[in-house]
DNA sequence: CATCAGGCGAGAC
DNA sequence: GTCTCGCCTGAT
């Protein structure tokens, strides 16, 4: 068990976020009833690069439940805890009244660097989408497709299927996990991968540009997808996803063009506070 | 009943 | 290159 101190980070607010399909908050037993309204509980639970990892928080203090090799190695680069989200918030124009009520909204978000695969699936599904849909799509194809496995507590889960399991899936399957239109571009996506028409190993050392171009020879993969693959998981946080939300945020708050240039690098970054903010709020 | 959810591909021009 | 259209499906 590994506990750390952090400020602007809430894994309330990442699971909602919805950038991670496989964050869950664990549910407590009893926690149904409309009577005895028991004090928020901030337990989740991630599976993510094969393992099982259980996470709580009170406040600004975080426990992982998992070796401290391991918590180096993986989790404190797949949370970005080395990234002073603070300072980040802080360089918002002081007149920017929006992008700072934003921002402060969510100050606990963090851009996760997610497996490429994983997402390259989970952002073709999320097309024309809903978030709780989502969740549902990704759970049925690791349960049907993924390897199951067991953490050490005993506790079993499946891991995400791989680029040949799905390869491996007929249309028609992968139509039954309630995938609707979006089945035939996991099926041929999923068939350009295993048989290496894209290098993943190859987009993973790209740029910004070169890697979105790549990732956008894949079907079902157009700009927005691309975008949101560049920055959840090759953690381009230059890469600036525009969907419903941002279009309509940026009609309205930005008439004459989001400011890019003021914060070059780390737009995208931006670009989630104010989708979570809209979101929850719009 | 219509509309919408973190869009995309295909075809027309 | 830009524009339009149809699309699975469940929730509201």
């Amino acid at each position: 068990m590994i506990t750390i101190t952090k400020d602007n980070f809430s894994i309330k607010q990442i699971c909602e976020s919805g950038q991670c399909f496989r964050l869950d908050r664990i549910k407590m037993p009893g926690e149904q009833s409309n009577v005895v309204k028991m004090e928020e509980a901030e337990r989740y639970n991630l599976i993510a690069f094969g393992k099982y990892l259980e996470i709580a928080q009170e406040g600004n203090r975080l426990s992982f439940d998992c070796k401290q090799e391991e918590f180096d190695s993986l989790w404190k680069g797949y949370f970005d805890l080395e990234e002073d989200y603070g300072r980040i918030i802080a360089s918002i124009d002081g007149e920017d009244d929006y992008l700072f009520k934003a921002a402060s909204y969510g100050s606990g978000i963090r851009i996760l660097r997610q497996d490429l695969w994983e997402m390259i699936v989970s952002f073709i599904v999320s097309q024309q989408n809903n978030i709780k849909r989502i969740r549902k799509c990704i759970s049925l194809l690791c349960r049907r497709y993924g390897e199951e496995k067991a953490a050490a507590s005993g506790k079993r889960y499946y891991d995400f299927p791989t680029a040949k399991a799905l390869a491996g899936a007929s249309f028609e399957e992968l139509y039954a996990c309630n995938l609707g239109y979006r089945s035939r571009y996991i099926h041929e996506t999923a068939v350009s991968i295993a048989e290496g028409a894209v290098d993943l190993e190859a987009v993973r050392k790209m740029d910004y540009l070169a890697a979105k171009a790549e990732l956008m020879k894949l079907c079902g993969v157009g700009i927005k997808v691309a975008e949101c693959i560049c920055l959840f998981a090759l953690h381009k946080t230059e890469a600036f996803p525009v969907d419903t939300h941002i279009s309509k945020v940026l009609t309205a708050q930005y008439p004459s063009g989001f400011p890019f240039d003021r914060y070059k690098g780390y737009a995208g970054t931006l670009q989630q506070y104010i989708f979570y903010y809209d979101l929850m709020n719009g």
